[in-house]
RNA sequence: GCCGCCAUCGUCUAGCGGUUAGGACGCAAGGUUCUCAACCUUGUAAUACGGGUUCGACUCCCGUUGGCGGUACCA
């Protein structure tokens, strides 16, 4: 028995895996998973120019990080098969052979300088680029002269005048008045077939159901009815989804957005399941106002009517919001692993001793949790908790408003108490500065802010009793000592 | 140019003829406070325009404008 709901991602491998093509591909996972379908991997490399294994690679990567797992596809087990559209060349060939003989298309032995030229005429005169049909009426005798010649030939379908009208999943119904579009090529002069036959096969082989792509192929939709009708296939319905867009509202690029998953998401620290739901909200929306989605509940809450027609812009913020609200929800152990490669990569000098004191690690790490909003912050929002150099300017220990001398002599009012404290936890630290404080008859910013400073370098941390208590008495001292220094130099 | 799609706060969006036009991000103010963040409270801000239809339009229809996409022997 067949599925009832089969759909698939076809990305072509001429790049990396693209944010925009990433949410498609989450779009047809949830429909698949909604309805208990399948959901089918393909590779399009009809390409073979512009087509990497690198970027296959890319693909299968960027997906498996996001957990969308495929049904079928290439490395894995499906009655479809092969997967990928390269190694599919003798599958066309006989629908290639097909189209050769049938009245619907014809050999077409213009050249790319004729159509050109054609092109730029029609554009001149205001007309819709269209091609002429010129081959349209070649007898067999004019084929066999031109083939003789050794010209090689493409195939044109022969598209006719009517009206095709569709009803689009997520756009309503559609009508294209098809003479206004020209005869289109199928198979290159090389031999090779083109996306709209290729991707039209494949799908009807697959048994493809319902196929669901982003609206630039919108147009192409009634192309490939027509090619349908023509091989006597029962086509697929239809979905667009809407564009992602850049903030000047062009489509999303490289240029003006982060755009690869893995290059610019992943490794940037965001989290996958931040980028689901991040994803997920642009262009569809749940019944209610929750804003928080596993791909679990996606799988259950996901539906087609709930899809926006309209094109949504890209967001960074509100990404980095969603990311910081996982980071927040995640387990101390988990994060802390999960920020040890970005540790190794930007600071290997703390990568190694947070390898070493895994403990430490995750105190530091808590300690900053809730103010990280990607995870490749880590080094410079943990720097401190590792190595011996801070490298700070003495006037940042000198609030403003405040004395050099005056912080100097705090300090050292603060570092004798210190070093009478036994244990070394939050509690008793939090009792004696604050003793300290009122001692010196000072606010407990002036006291606090230079110690934050001696122990940290930086104008902004996690609280001074926490950072005293996870640094140790010893490393903590030696800190604020060096600051008195600092400040009597 | 032609064809198509789209149009609510800056952004993502709710709304499916009668609402104080709701939520979230952002921004601002306040609370908490040793800084930052988190958290809580409050505020800010929208129906592109013009015609219809209707007792009544954000909502339905038409037009205009604008944005985007397509217009390939790329996918």
């Amino acid at each position: 028995m067949d599925e009832l709901v089969r759909v698939r991602f076809a990305p072509s491998p001429t790049g990396k895996l693209h944010f925009g093509s990433a949410r498609t591909a989450l779009f047809n996972y949830l429909f698949a998973k909604k309805f208990g379908g399948k959901f089918v991997l393909r590779i399009e490399d009809s390409d073979k120019v512009r087509s990497t294994p690198e970027s296959e690679i890319d693909i299968l990567e960027g997906l498996s990080w996001l957990g969308l797992s495929w049904d079928e596809g290439p490395m894995s087990d499906g009655r479809y098969g092969p997967y990928r559209q390269s190694e599919r060349a003798e599958i066309y060939k006989e629908f290639i052979d097909r189209m050769a003989e049938s009245k619907d298309a014809y050999y077409c032995f213009c050249s790319q300088e004729e159509l050109a030229e054609e092109r730029e005429k029609q554009e001149k005169a205001h007309q819709m680029p269209k091609y002429s049909g010129k081959c349209r009426g070649l007898s067999e005798s004019d084929i066999a002269g031109l083939t003789k010649e050794g010209k090689k030939p493409a195939i044109r379908f022969k598209v006719s005048d009517e009206v095709i009208e569709f009803d689009d999943l997520i756009k309503g119904p559609m009508k294209f008045d098809m003479s206004l579009f020209g005869d289109f090529v199928i198979v290159g002069s090389d031999g090779n077939p083109l996306f709209l036959l290729t991707n039209l096969i494949d799908d009807s082989l697959m048994k493809i159901s319902h196929v669901l792509r982003a609206e630039d192929h919108l147009s192409n939709t009634p192309k490939q009815l027509l090619l349908f009708k023509a091989l006597g296939l029962m086509a697929p319905e239809y979905g667009h989804l809407p564009l992602i867009l850049n903030p000047d509202k062009s489509k999303i690029s490289k240029r003006k957005n982060p755009a690869s998953l893995t290059e610019d998401f992943r490794d940037k620290g965001y989290l996958p399941e931040a980028m689901i739901n991040f994803m997920a909200l642009l262009g569809w929306h749940p019944a209610n106002d929750k804003e928080i989605f596993s791909l679990g509940d996606l799988e259950t809450e996901f539906s087609l009517d709930k899809v926006s027609k309209s094109p949504a812009i890209f967001d960074i913020q509100r990404l980095d919001y969603i990311n910081g609200y996982y980071i927040r929800q995640k387990k101390i152990g988990d994060l802390a692993n999960l920020c040890l490669p970005f540790m190794e990569k930007c600071n290997p000098a703390a990568f190694i001793e947070a390898q070493a004191k895994p403990e430490y690690l995750l105190q530091a790490v808590s300690m900053v949790q809730e103010r990280m909003k990607r995870l490749d912050e880590i080094c410079e929002l943990t720097h401190y908790f590792f190595g011996n150099d801070l490298n700070y300017d003495a006037e940042l220990l000198v609030p403003k408003n405040a004395k050099k001398s005056d912080i100097a002599n705090y300090l050292k009012a603060g570092l004798a108490e210190l070093q009478e404290i036994e244990i070394f936890g939050p509690d008793n630290l939090e009792k004696t500065l604050i003793g300290t404080v009122a001692k010196l008859k000072i606010t407990n910013g002036e006291l606090l802010w230079p110690i934050r400073v001696a122990l940290t370098g930086e104008k902004a941390s996690p609280g001074v009793f926490e950072l005293l208590s996870v640094l140790g008495k010893e490393r903590s001292l030696k800190r604020i000592q060096d600051a008195i220094t600092k400040l009597e130099k």
